[in-house]
DNA sequence: TCAGGAATCGAACGGACGTTCCCATACATA
DNA sequence: TATGTATGGGAACGTCCGTTCGATTCCTGA
């Protein structure tokens, strides 16, 4: 029988860690209905028997890998809202900050991105939840720049789910050695969002109304899992 | 066996068209792998073995839905290109035709979204080849429309793969009860592409430069399917 | 030293899956 | 009316799946 959480076996909680980051490789692979149990014991090398020791089913372990992650990014999420800075400069902290976790831990994201129907009733509703409070910490930020931007005619939904859409798409394509780095896709994206294609003052652009060099997106600053550093990879 | 395509069996492909459309509603809710021959069976009314007439392998069924989409896709968005309009008009034409598309087959366009790493070998490279000659109109665009507007540092690549994440996103988030209809919706990301969200002249600007009524989004005049009128659904 | 929980394993169960074999019917054409 | 091809079905085959049972080993604390 798995232990109740609450005391502190370390060893428990980093195997459960190695666990879930092979699952998620897996997932991201095969998808979770493609992936098997076994696949997962030949890459952990432990039994069969000996994964059921933390987790009680398949679809429990995809909610955990979902919901480690989504707590991680709302928590950040909220201190960025939380934050004194403006509109602007919170809504490029949140994409920073996503797009960071998400390339440096695109196995986990991928997963949660494609698998948005996999889980069932109570597992379901615990992801959902989280997914909508983390939506809704991004619309709220959208709908405070709208007012302090004052930008025209904007439904604040749409804009953040179509950020969002930029964002979790480059699972679909992002090669690390054909594609930007990091910080200039972040950057390029940011160029987008805010100010289109067709921004033509993007060269001439004083330093105070460039606000991504502000950002400059060296490692370690978005949000990294809590307990040890990062996930397994 | 199969019939060799080449007569002229109306029936056959009709048929095929109506096993082609319940398959595409059932991968789009249960996945690939989470998806049974034996529903599809169900669902169509026939037999399993009756099924297999239609198509050697499940996986030649998925092959099937997104080559369909993806070579419809590919001609209205080379025509578009052809067209003898401006970088932008084109890009705006484009936009629409993939999310009315997108919009009007939901299904097939969730299985395509999703489904990218289901196929294998043969079938893999069809589709892979595809996907690259219809992203590369986009990027094509985008160069075109940034040399003809002197937009600033923009990798088109970038950008083009931008727009896409953000249209190809909203199989998870598009209800249309809730969300704008499909001509708001098309209007709202094209304005994000170009002008960003915090784009001030969108109130004052004129109407020559405002080009989005310029393309109303009435019905029937995004890419369709060939043949019939649309697909099964 | 040893008791007892934590952690792990080999082996199996029941079921669902993709696919196929072999046969039946429908229908166009001679 | 004969005949060949297109179209469909019943029933099964072999495989893999998620999960569980019963037992064993490891490790800590008294």
């Amino acid at each position: 029988m798995p232990r109740d959480s609450g005391s502190s076996t370390t060893h428990h909680d980093e195997r459960l860690r190695e666990i879930l980051g092979h699952s998620a490789r897996i997932f991201a692979e095969k998808g979770f209905d493609g992936a098997s149990i076994r696949e997962i014991s030949r890459a952990t090398g432990m039994s069969l028997a000996g994964l059921y020791y933390y987790f009680r089913t398949k679809e429990e372990l995809l909610c955990l890998i979902q919901e480690r992650c989504l707590a991680t990014l709302l928590e950040s999420g909220r201190k960025i809202a939380a934050s004194g800075k403006t509109p602007r400069e919170k809504v490029a902290l949140f994409v920073r900050n996503h797009l960071g976790f998400f390339l440096h831990n695109m196995n986990e994201m991928k997963v949660m991105s494609r698998e948005d129907t996999a889980l069932t009733a109570d597992y379901e509703k615990r992801v959902l939840d989280l997914k909508r409070l983390y939506l809704k910490v991004l619309v709220d930020l959208v709908e405070e720049l709208r007012q302090h931007e004052r930008a025209g005619k904007l439904n604040a939904r749409v804009a953040a789910l179509s950020l969002f859409g930029m964002m979790n798409w480059i699972y679909a394509w992002y090669r690390p050695d054909r594609d930007p780095s990091l910080g200039d896709l972040i950057e390029q994206m940011l160029r987008i969002f805010f100010f289109g294609v067709l921004d033509r003052g993007a060269e001439d652009r004083g330093a105070d109304d460039c606000l991504f060099e502000c950002f400059p997106a060296d490692r370690g600053s978005f949000a990294l899992w809590p307990g040890s550093g990062g996930p397994v990879q």
